[in-house]
DNA sequence: AGCACGCCGACT
DNA sequence: GTCGGCGTGCTC
């Protein structure tokens, strides 16, 4: 894509962030433009943003076409990003101006460049000197030159405005308008960061020669937690700094971010951007603006943050690069990760792929030599990796309702006698999972969706993990209505902590799960506080598992190894292993020795094999070969169709209508199943149902599935959407 | 997204 | 007779 430059009166193309299917037509204006531009077009009645994509194709009439209104003061879209956008849109089946719509969420965007107004010292000396106005004048001299605001010095000097505004009608004081959009403090790759381990600057010194080579490449990166990963990769940071590109590293939670930018900045001294939902409206425009104009060097962020005008972009860390939430599947449908890679290819830079666990896919790519690979196989410092066992839950005395088994029990009693902290990792929210009636049979579901509502005790309600609806605890059965015989049946984390009161009664108990924490800042206030010592222990659901780092932990044990094994989701081993293998590596990360136990009813399954023997390569492998002779992803390719509509009927009609005429499909060798009812059936009060695509892969899939999608008419309240490797497919 | 157009039920 | 419900379609 080159960039191309338009005369006044030539045909532009424009790509609006409307919900549109692609580019309108318009007259390029007076002055001219040029791709990437900015621009204010007029669309129906309104006027909306959008970006000169490339020259006019529309074919229409040169009289149907509108002007360009105007072409905004912007740092105009690099044409790698425009590339990006759409490679991306292509691969994903998204339309362009929703994948527009990605790249431009920010504040203020149409509007000109936000000013505040500053002061500073005149040419003037007041006519009288009062006490107030020698205060302020004190206070501007202890400002030292930095520009302050009105409000700033008045609080300084402990006057009211009136006095600054009767300074500046002298020309004491003189106010200028600033930029309001500040650079980012300068990071210093040079500063000195924590030694490494012999096997870590190997590590490190290889991804600083592959970033210092400024060529794409993806490196999985893979070490065992507390194997000291990030600050590996954080070497690889700074030689892209060193170099004068930009590097973004993304996380795939929030409640993260916090702790690594005190790790960055004790790194290189200063603290880079962050993009994430918890970030401001006014922190959002300033770090768009400037990393757009180069001036922030580093940006740490959710997978939006993949969509950032860089202006050199020399470097993307994927940490946790398995994790599940990398993955949107809501509107646009896409893989931060895959999309990192493509963004990276584009822009001639490497990628690192961090993980304990690598995802299937990603392990295959580093075994075919497509990845490079960087093992870091020792723990850093002295910690070591838990000692891992099953308590075989059959041979268990366990009263019913009781989760924590007598072995577990006494692990736990020990942990708390050496003054230790213990972790019982409970993937469930809420108290219990399933209400039952016990006069008719019936379980508590929601209105709106094909869930089951579940418990939530602190909260004194029945929630929706769906949908997010809640109500009170009901007494009596809505079904039967009968009072009284509603029972909580199955463990979540709330029951959980009331069976460790109980159990160890002396011992302080903490709950961590995410719907108990308003705020992100509460949250890690949290977790800062029994990573000190505030808790004996601690009850945790997934949150847990994603890189929190607690030194006083020494035992974990998993409640329920089980859950997920079960069932035909073809990633359901592959995720309780990573995830068994995270809880665990949460245990012993300081200097004393760690233990795991893990709760099951199937001690000799492979998968909990492989996690307690440790054996992970042999676990991909065997995974690897039962998905290649399936034809299933990464050795085969597949896309889910989600149909919704508020009518049952009307959807698996449309569906059926898609299943019989498939013909592009066939063609291109790809397999069809369904309709058949999406995993979540019903949400807020939409009826979901999914077609299944799987193909060969190599075969053409996105054009053979718009092929097919194509002639469809959608009306009633019907809506599609394509999810290309989708993540679960029951 | 907005906004207009158009075709059906209950109102002064 | 009309006002307005929202289902459908268009925006260069």
């Amino acid at each position: 894509m080159e960039d191309l430059h338009f005369a006044p009166g030539d045909a532009v193309a424009v790509l609006t962030a409307q919900p549109l299917d692609g580019c309108l037509d318009y007259i390029a204006p007076e002055g001219g433009c040029a791709t990437g531009d900015y621009v204010e077009v007029p669309l129906g009645p309104r006027r909306v943003l959008g970006i000169v994509w490339g020259q006019g194709i529309s074919g229409l009439p040169r009289e149907k076409l509108r002007p360009v209104g105007r072409v905004l003061d912007a740092v105009p879209m690099a044409a790698v990003l425009r590339r990006f956008l759409d490679r991306a849109a292509e691969y994903t089946m998204t339309p362009l101006p929703m994948m527009l719509r990605l790249a431009t969420r920010v504040p203020g965007l149409g509007s000109e460049q936000a000013l505040r107004r500053v002061y500073r010292r005149g040419v003037r000396e007041p006519d009288r000197m009062t006490d107030a106005r020698a205060r302020v004048l004190d206070a501007l001299d202890a400002w030292d030159g930095a520009p302050v605001t009105q409000a700033e010095l008045a609080a300084g000097a402990g006057v009211s405005g009136s006095v600054i505004k009767g300074l500046v009608a002298q020309g004491v004081l003189e106010a200028v308008d600033v930029p309001r959009d500040l650079p980012f403090a300068r990071l210093d790759p040079a500063r000195l960061g924590h030694p490494l381990s012999a096997d870590q600057s190997v590590a490190a010194s290889g991804l600083r020669a592959s970033v210092a080579s400024g060529q794409y490449g993806t490196t999985l990166l893979q070490g065992v937690t507390g194997s000291g990963k990030t600050e590996v990769y954080l070497e690889a940071v700074a030689e892209c700094l060193a170099r004068g590109r930009q590097a973004l590293v993304l996380l795939p939670e929030i409640a993260l971010t916090s702790e690594f930018l005190t790790r960055v900045e004790a790194r290189f001294g200063a603290r880079p951007a962050e993009w994430h939902s918890g970030v401001t409206m006014t922190e959002r425009r300033r770090t768009f603006a400037m990393v757009g104009q180069g001036q922030a060097q580093m940006v740490v962020g959710a997978r939006s943050a993949l969509f950032l005008p860089f202006r050199n972009l020399g470097l993307i860390i994927v940490d946790e690069e398995h994790d599940s939430s990398y993955k949107q599947e809501e509107g646009v449908f896409y893989s931060a990760r895959d999309m990192a890679v493509l963004r990276a290819s584009l822009e001639g830079c490497r990628v690192v792929l961090a993980s304990a666990t690598p995802s299937l896919e990603t392990w295959v790519n580093a075994q075919s030599g497509k990845y490079d690979r960087c093992v870091l196989s020792s723990r850093h410092g002295t910690a070591s990796l838990p000692d891992m066992a099953a308590i075989d839950m059959r041979a268990e005395e366990l009263p019913g309702s009781t989760w924590i088994s007598p072995t577990l029990r006494k692990a736990v009693e020990a942990r708390l006698e050496a003054g230790e902290q213990a972790l019982l990792f409970l993937n469930r929210r809420g108290y219990a999972p399933v209400t039952l009636c016990r006069a008719c049979g019936g379980q508590i579901g929601c209105d709106d969706c094909d869930a089951r509502m579940v418990e939530h005790r602190f909260l004194k309600r029945l929630v929706c993990h769906q949908c997010g609806a809640s109500r009170p605890m009901p007494e009596a059965c809505p079904t039967c209505g009968v009072e009284g015989r509603l029972a909580a049946v199955g463990p979540g984390v709330e029951r959980m902590a009331e069976e460790a009161a109980a159990a160890f009664p002396d011992a302080r108990i903490a709950v961590l799960s995410s719907d108990l924490f308003g705020t992100a800042r509460e949250l890690k206030a949290q977790i800062a506080a029994i990573a000190e010592g505030a808790a004996d222990v601690i009850i945790g659901t997934q949150l847990v598992a994603k890189g929190h780092n607690f030194p006083l932990l020494t035992l974990v044990g998993v409640i329920d190894a089980d859950l997920g094994l079960q069932g035909s989701d073809l990633r359901a081993a592959e995720r309780t292993f990573q995830l068994m293998r995270q809880v665990a590596g949460r245990a012993g990360r300081a200097e004393r020795p760690g233990q795991a136990l893990l709760q099951t009813f199937q001690p000799e399954h492979p998968v909990i094999r492989a996690i307690l023997t440790g054996a992970e390569e042999p676990f991909w492998t065997a995974e690897a070969a039962e998905r290649e002779a399936l034809g299933m992803p990464p050795f085969g390719r597949m896309a889910g169709i989600i149909l919704s509509g508020p009518e049952v009927q009307a959807v698996f009609e449309l569906g059926n209508q898609l299943a019989r005429n498939a013909q592009p499909l066939r063609e291109i060798g790809a397999e069809v199943w369904g309709p058949a009812p999406a995993p979540i059936a019903r949400i807020r009060g939409r009826h979901r149902v999914r077609l299944l695509v799987r193909a060969p892969r190599t075969a053409p899939l996105q054009a053979a599935l718009s092929r097919w999608i194509a002639p469809i008419r959608l009306r009633g309240g019907l809506r599609l959407s394509v999810d290309v490797d989708p993540q679960s497919f029951l």
